[in-house]
DNA sequence: TCAATGTATTTGGTATACCAAATAATGGTC
DNA sequence: GACCATTATTTGGTATACCAAATACATTGA
């Protein structure tokens, strides 16, 4: 019975361990990935990469399996784990499944965004017609284009389907990242978008669908004119 | 770079066996999930289902991390980790997300299927038609269907389509199966597979792509009967 | 000089040991 | 007898140690 109850100073932040570290790692890593910190193709030894990082190899294997599921990362036995570097076909397919998820999310989005929702998409849309002419910042364009899109997404409160889309995302990033620094294409890309969110005013399904899907379908073509300039540069 | 390549004699088979054990112990739980030998919010502990089938915490630990981005096993920290077991809620969203990956795959299906692709999936179809009548194997008939579903995905050689069908499939599989032993509803699964198969024998993408969409649709009301039925068995 | 072989090193894969938190059980007190 | 505090046990989370395969390198023989 004695003064007992002094047991911890309030130093410590214990709250960080709610999570697993494994995904905090795995986030870090995605992260890295998307911004190109970690090239595709590049390898990712456990042991390097985990004292770097500062913790363990078990919680950065549990984030590399994590990655690995995603397709974001390759494992091979007896090799170090590489960046996926997605070929033009394999760009091609995941954004055809990407285009069918965004049509499906446009369908649900027309039944169940709120109007605060629906106003937060118009936001963003506003934003990037106002920064297209404006502004020279192709990340700050890039990464509301993106925004844009997980909010319709988000707004179906479908979770599987938000984490899927978020899924294809993360693999598509690099790719449309690198097409969207092509500011010839914003125009069309911000016609797209405003026939989106007229259709999404409208509660209108069957336009808002449509226009999703085809606006990915488009961004094949496009992601198709990077690969073609890469290996013969003009 | 000359005669050289003598090296392995024709003696072990190297290929199979170098996979992660983590990867085949997933397929196990997953077998074992999908039949239903674990059932749904039956807890997993690590160390006595480790000791069970042979391994150690750590590939055990790897095949619960894949099967919880998989969405079967929920992990919590302090908790063991739990075999989903999704609301209605969930498996219609889950089902809504189900069906647009397959109207899409029979959109692709109708210009990728080869014939003798074609030739299998009717295969598939005629030997549901011809069971359905003569057999009380409900099991049959439900692993058909899927089968059935499985190759129409798989001609479309589109490989994250592919793998996100089968992850879904999975997290739907004991509802499809518990849905499916209602006998009454084998009539307009049929029909529906009809339309499906003159679809893709036309290859018209519209018939198809629809045809698929609305039966996943339908699946969703039988589904929502199971649970109904549950709760207030007659 | 080149090639072939044997060895050392690096890799990922697996098992084990340890830790902290949460829970369940137990004992004491009112 | 009921309730609260405390402790013991079980849980998952993490770190470390060990293993086998694959590679790179060096050494040796032609």
């Amino acid at each position: 019975m004695p003064g007992d109850v002094q047991k911890n100073p309030v130093e410590k932040i214990p709250a960080l361990s709610r999570q697993r570290l494994g995904d905090q790692i795995a986030d870090v890593l995605r992260k890295q990935i998307l911004l190109g910190e970690l090239r595709p193709g590049s390898n990712i030894p456990e042991r390097e990469t985990a004292s770097a990082l500062g913790v363990s190899r078990t919680p950065l294997r549990e984030a590399l399996l994590i990655l690995e599921v995603e397709g974001l990362v390759i494992m091979a036995p007896a090799r170090s784990p590489i960046v996926a570097n997605p070929s033009l076909e394999d760009l091609t397919q995941l954004l055809l499944v990407q285009s069918a998820l965004e049509a499906l999310a446009g369908e649900c989005a027309c039944e169940k965004i709120t109007n605060d929702e629906f106003d937060h998409v118009e936001s963003l849309h506003l934003h990037m017609l106002a920064s297209s002419d404006i502004s020279d910042d192709s990340l700050d364009f890039f990464s509301t284009d993106m925004a844009f899109h997980e909010a319709i997404v988000a707004s179906t409160k479908n979770p599987p389907l938000i984490k899927t889309h978020r899924q294809y995302n993360a693999r598509l990033w690099r790719a449309r990242f690198m097409s969207s620094r092509r500011k010839i294409k914003r125009a069309s890309t911000l016609r797209d978008h405003t026939n989106i969110v007229e259709g999404l005013k409208k509660r209108d399904k069957a336009q808002t669908s449509a226009a999703l899907g085809e606006h990915l379908r488009i961004a094949i073509t496009n992601i198709a004119g990077i690969f073609a300039r890469e290996e013969n540069p003009e």
